[in-house]
DNA sequence: TTTT
DNA sequence: TTTT
C-alpha cells in the first residue's frame, strides 16, 4: 500500500509528451506548504513535489490546469535512486498521480452555468467544455462501480 | 488504522458547542461530489458527511467556515450503532476532524497582505486576521516535528 | 476527494452475489480498532465498518479471505440515508473497496514458493495459487501506468 | 494538506538518536511493493522509502520493530533539494511519520492472552510489555477527542 | 536495501 | 520553483 494525497499550487505549466508507444505523459510541480512548521519565525516552508500523470489523467491536467493554480492529487509515491552518468548518485522522488482535482469553488462543480466566470486567465488554462458534464477531476480509470441498479444486498 | 481525507461544501453553518467540561466541540455536514458517477445519466450524486471537530480545530472552523464553503477535512472514520427510545436500529456515521483546509486560491496561504478580498461574504464568515499568521488550516495537535535545528543525521 | 484507509479484522467471511446483469459484488465487515481512545479505563473501543467490493476485488477478497483475517483496504465512503418500509430513518454507511491487501508477512508478497506455510487455515480461506504470481492486493483496476520501458522525460 | 499511507517491510533496524537538546529521532527503511507492476515480467518492483519519526514514535519504532518486520506508516512526504560539498546536487525524499502500527494479526491486538505467540525472535525486537494495555501504534500525539463522555449534541 |  |  502506498497511497498519497496533496493539495498545493503549481510552479510551471503541465508539459505534457508521449511515449514511444504514443502514450501521454505529464509532469508538472507542486508547492505543498507545511502547516504550521516554524510559525514564530515567520518564514513558511514549502515541498515542491514533482508530479507525473498517464493517459486521460495526464490530457486532463494539461488542459486544464496551468503554473500558479491550486490542485489536489492522490496517487503514490515513487522513489528511483540512480547514479548519473559522472558517477554520482541522485534521487528520484515522484508522486504518480491517480486523480488531479480542482480545488477552488468555481470549477469544483458541474455545469458551471455560464455567467459564473471572472477567472483571471492567467490562473486558468481553457474554458472548460459547455453544455456537457465538467469534470471535477481527472482520472485514469473509468467509473467501475455501481453501474447496475439492481443490488444483490 | 483509519484515515479518510474528504473535500467538499459545508451544507451548513458549522455548529459550536461545548462539553460538560468546556470543551468545544463543532459539527458540520459535508456534500462530497462521488466523481463520474453515472455520467451518462447526467444526475450527480453525492455523499452528504457529518463532521465533528474537537478543540482548536472546532473553534478554528466555526470562526473561518460558513456554509456554502468549500473544505478540505483529514480525520478518521467513526460508525455508532444505537436502538432510539422507540426500538429502532440507527446508526450514526461521523467523521472525526484532525484537521480543516481551506481549498481556495485566496485563504490557503499565509499572510492576507491586505487588499486582496473581493469576497462573496455569505461565502465567508469572518475575516481573517490580520497581522499575523493566517492559519492554512486548524488542526488539534501543536507542531511536533522538527523543533530543533541540529539534526542528528 | 473522497479517500479512505482502513487497517482491522473480517468480523465473517465475505459475501459473495452477483448483480442481475451478473457483475461480483462482495461484502464483509471490518472491525477497527480506536488508537488508544480510553485507554485508562482499559477498555478498547472498535469501529464496526461495512465494506462492498465490485467485481476483481469482489472475487479476490472472497477468494483469500476469512472471517478474523486482518485486511487493509482503501476505497471511499459513501453514504445512503433512507426510509424503511415502516416509516424509520435509516443510514447506511459503507465504506467501496478500491483495494483490498494481506497485511501480514506471509502473504504480502509475491511468489510463496511451496513449503512456506503454517497458517492457522480457520484464519486463511484458500490456498495461494501456486506457480503464479500471488496478488497482494485485489483491484478493480487494471494497472495503467508505466507500461512502457520509453519515458519520454 | 500532505498525507501519505505506506505499508511495507524495515530493510534496516530503526536507528536511534537524539538532537542536542535531547528530542528523540528515529530513522529506518521500509520497502513498499508496487502492486502489480510489470506483472508480466515476473519482476517485481519495490520502493525503498526512508521514514524518521520523532517523540514518542521515536521510541515506539526503536523499541518494538527491527530489519525485516511488517509495518504500517502514517505521515507526510517531506522533500529537500541541496548541493553538496561536491556541488552535485541532490535530493532527500523521506517521510515524517505520525503513527507506526504493527501490521501482523498477533501484535495488532490488546492483550495477547497468554499462549499465542511463536514469533520468531529475529522479527521482534522486544517483548510487548505484558501487563499493560499494548500499543497497537506509536504516534506522537495523546489522544485528544472523546475525553468526555457528555457530549453537547 | 526487505521478505519467504 | 508556487501564491497574494
Amino acid at each position: 500500500m502506498n497511497q498519497i494525497v496533496l493539495m498545493g499550487r503549481l510552479t510551471r505549466d503541465p508539459e505534457l509528451r508521449h511515449t514511444q508507444t504514443g502514450t501521454p505523459v505529464s509532469s508538472f510541480t507542486l508547492a505543498v506548504d507545511r502547516g504550521f512548521a516554524s510559525k514564530d519565525s515567520g518564514e513558511r516552508q514549502t515541498d515542491f513535489i514533482d508530479i507525473v500523470a498517464w493517459r486521460n489523467t495526464a490530457e486532463f491536467v494539461s488542459k486544464y490546469f496551468v503554473k500558479g493554480q491550486m490542485a489536489a492529487v492522490t496517487g503514490r509515491l515513487q522513489i528511483r535512486d540512480w547514479t548519473d552518468k559522472d558517477g554520482n548518485k541522485r534521487r528520484s522522488a515522484e508522486v504518480v498521480a491517480d486523480n488531479v482535482y480542482f480545488t477552488d469553488s468555481k470549477k469544483s462543480r458541474e455545469s458551471d452555468g455560464g455567467g459564473g466566470g471572472s477567472y483571471n486567465y492567467s490562473q486558468q488554462k481553457n474554458d472548460l467544455p459547455g453544455g456537457y458534464q465538467t469534470p471535477v477531476s481527472g482520472s485514469d480509470f473509468s467509473e467501475l462501480e455501481d453501474d447496475d441498479g439492481d443490488l444483490p444486498f
